[in-house]
RNA sequence: GCGCCUGUAGCUCAGUUGGAUAGAGCAACUGCCUUCUAAGCAGUGGGCCAGGGGUUCGAAUCCCUUCAGGCGCACCA
């Protein structure tokens, strides 16, 4: 049975249409079937005041004020704990996301998936997932070296070897820093040393120091990781594990289930027997292994460690990926629904209005830390949180920072703030610590207004609204939720003074505060944005 | 050419998996601070839900189609 909460407040709290979904098969008219299906409710003890039937035979549901209260009641003694709801039941799921290329500096894109995934992740956590947050290091390949290339060409060109930067080399200053930096430490050591002699202490110390700055600028927007998985490492033989290295068993065990042959001199996965638009090379005809090779062996092992399910949050750019890593579970016999990919969607970058291009290897772009100074971890990710993954959005600099005042996110955190500053007032009067623990002794009847019925209301819908978002992968309706809970709020705030003369009233409503903070907390604690005590 | 995503108020975006009169923020305009934070509140205006067909009691939502924008289609990631 569907059950939805109303737009409007004139159609109850609670609504269902399941009287027009069974018009058809009943053969009866909707109404008539609303009919017997209230006269039938009505038979029995509800939480309901009202049940009315209304328009083309929807079913409105009013809940009892005594039911509200005893609501309310439970979310102040439980906190935290009324509001989470065991979907997970503790089910182990894997999150893999960011794992951008330590080639250069995070970009605003990159920020998108951090704080998607990162807020995801909160929210499965608290629908009692067992959750592990994984970043997948790409330190092997084409693109790393290319990257120690470049360091080493600009080391050399710093020392006087005016040779000429690789074509697709990486362009942009962070480069040369890089090289500034390996010249402080071993001087001129490598000068007229061939790359090919000196690649592998170029390459590692580049794109170890890129890491170390992803690392630090997703720590500083509040986003961390369980786990890193090097790329080079399942190139690696393993203790007792693998025997080749995990790449090379992987495609062995494909090649034994008969997937794998030989043509025009490369390697190749039949992946079209799965699926996919055309097969995959694996191993190219210079002997070398391709990305796919250790996509392959990365995505064996996360069905090696047992995950219930494997969700991989990419830029929508790399959709065409998702056949081939589809074919690849498929021939491993993954069941279909373990596996999820989001797609984030493009981030377009505008400053004074235009759009910023962004080129990695151009080196012409703004970085993900830019942003954050300029604009605020806070606001960065609340911005992306209040739309959808599957939606492109642009991400207007100028705007995010003028608008700092009026806020969404301000707004939000605001509320909470206002809220314990009501606390410390009443700390100041005979309501002593009245704000902050929970009393069993409040008589909640005397919240009589129409405002405090509306707050009540919006808190119990809040483990809805969780579910829904945990349900379907989707934080921006707590975003939307946390917006309309501080309205109602604010709204309260303004017309109702919540420390007066009256002691029962005064404590019933410093604990209706009190409910508010808890359920704004940790709606934004979901979504990985603080929540300050002033303002 | 093929595939994926998008098109909703001037702007940025929601729209509870097909429900009731399509919403919010920003911008614009009008009011509200000697009392718990004015980063706030109350109010006004603003729409061919890109266009066209279809499915049904009922469509912004599902199907087909056209148009527009973005992103992919490597022995690069």
């Amino acid at each position: 049975m569907d059950i939805e909460i109303p737009k409007s407040e004139a159609h109850g709290d609670l609504a269902t249409t399941i009287a027009m979904n069974l018009a058809r098969p009943l053969k009866k008219p909707p109404r008539k079937i609303a009919e017997e299906l209230v006269s039938e409710i009505k038979k029995y003890e509800s939480p309901f005041e009202k049940i009315d039937i209304a328009g083309a035979g929807f079913i409105n549901f009013t809940f009892k004020k005594e039911y509200l209260y005893k609501g309310l009641n439970r979310l102040l003694k439980e906190g935290y704990e009324f509001l989470k709801q065991d979907i997970g039941k503790g089910r182990k799921i894997q999150i893999e996301f960011v794992s951008a290329n330590p080639t250069g500096p995070l970009h605003i894109g990159h920020g998108r998936g951090a704080a998607y995934g990162n807020a995801l992740s909160n929210i499965l956590k608290a629908a009692g997932y067992n959750v592990q947050k994984e970043y997948y290091i790409n330190d092997a390949g084409m693109q790393v070296r290319l990257l120690g290339q470049s360091v080493y060409v600009r080391y050399q060109q710093l020392l006087g070897n005016d040779i000429p930067f690789p074509e697709e080399g990486y362009k942009g200053s962070y480069i040369e820093n890089i090289s500034e930096e390996i010249i402080k430490e071993v001087s001129n050591k490598y000068l007229d040393v061939s790359f090919g002699e000196c690649s592998e202490f170029f390459t590692d110390y580049a794109y170890k120091r890129m890491l170390a700055d992803i690392s630090k600028d997703l720590q500083d927007f509040g986003v961390t990781f369980d786990r890193w998985q090097s790329e080079k490492e399942l190139y690696q033989k393993t203790e007792g594990g693998a025997e080749e290295s995990i790449v090379q068993d992987a495609i062995d065990e494909l090649r034994v289930m008969g997937y794998i042959y030989e043509k025009d001199g490369a390697i190749w996965f039949r992946s079209t027997d799965f699926g996919d638009d055309k097969d995959r090379v694996i191993v190219k005809k210079d002997g070398e292994y391709t990305y796919f090779a250790s996509d392959i062996a990365y995505h064996k092992d996360k069905l090696d460690r047992g995950f219930d399910a494997i969700v991989n949050i990419w830029g929508a750019d790399h959709h065409g990926y998702i056949p081939r890593i589809r074919a690849v579970l498929r021939a491993f016999s993954l069941p279909e629904e373990k596996f999820k990919v989001i797609l984030i969607q493009m981030v377009t970058l505008l400053r004074h209005g235009s759009p910023v291009s962004m080129s990695k290897r151009a080196g012409e772009f703004i970085t993900l830390r830019e942003v954050v100074d300029e604009v605020g971890a806070d606001t960065t990710k609340f911005i992306f949180l209040t739309r959808r993954s599957e939606a492109s959005l642009d991400f207007d600099i100028d705007i995010a920072k003028e608008q700092s005042s009026e806020n969404p996110v301000f707004y939000v955190q605001y509320a909470f703030a206002r809220i314990a500053s009501i606390f410390r007032q009443a700390e100041k009067t005979d309501h002593r610590a009245q704000g902050t623990e929970h009393r069993q002794d409040v008589e909640f009847s005397v919240l009589k207004e129409n405002e405090e019925t509306l707050l009540i209301k919006k808190l119990l819908q809040y483990p809805i609204i969780f579910e829904g978002a945990a349900y379907a992968f989707e934080p921006h309706r707590i975003t939307y939720y946390l917006q309309e809970l501080a309205k109602l709020f604010h709204s309260y705030y303004n017309k109702h003074r919540v420390i007066s003369d009256e002691e029962a009233l005064t404590n019933a409503r410093l604990q209706l505060c009190r409910a508010v903070q808890i359920v704004l907390q940790e709606g934004l604690h979901m979504l990985g944005v603080s929540a300050p005590e002033r303002m």
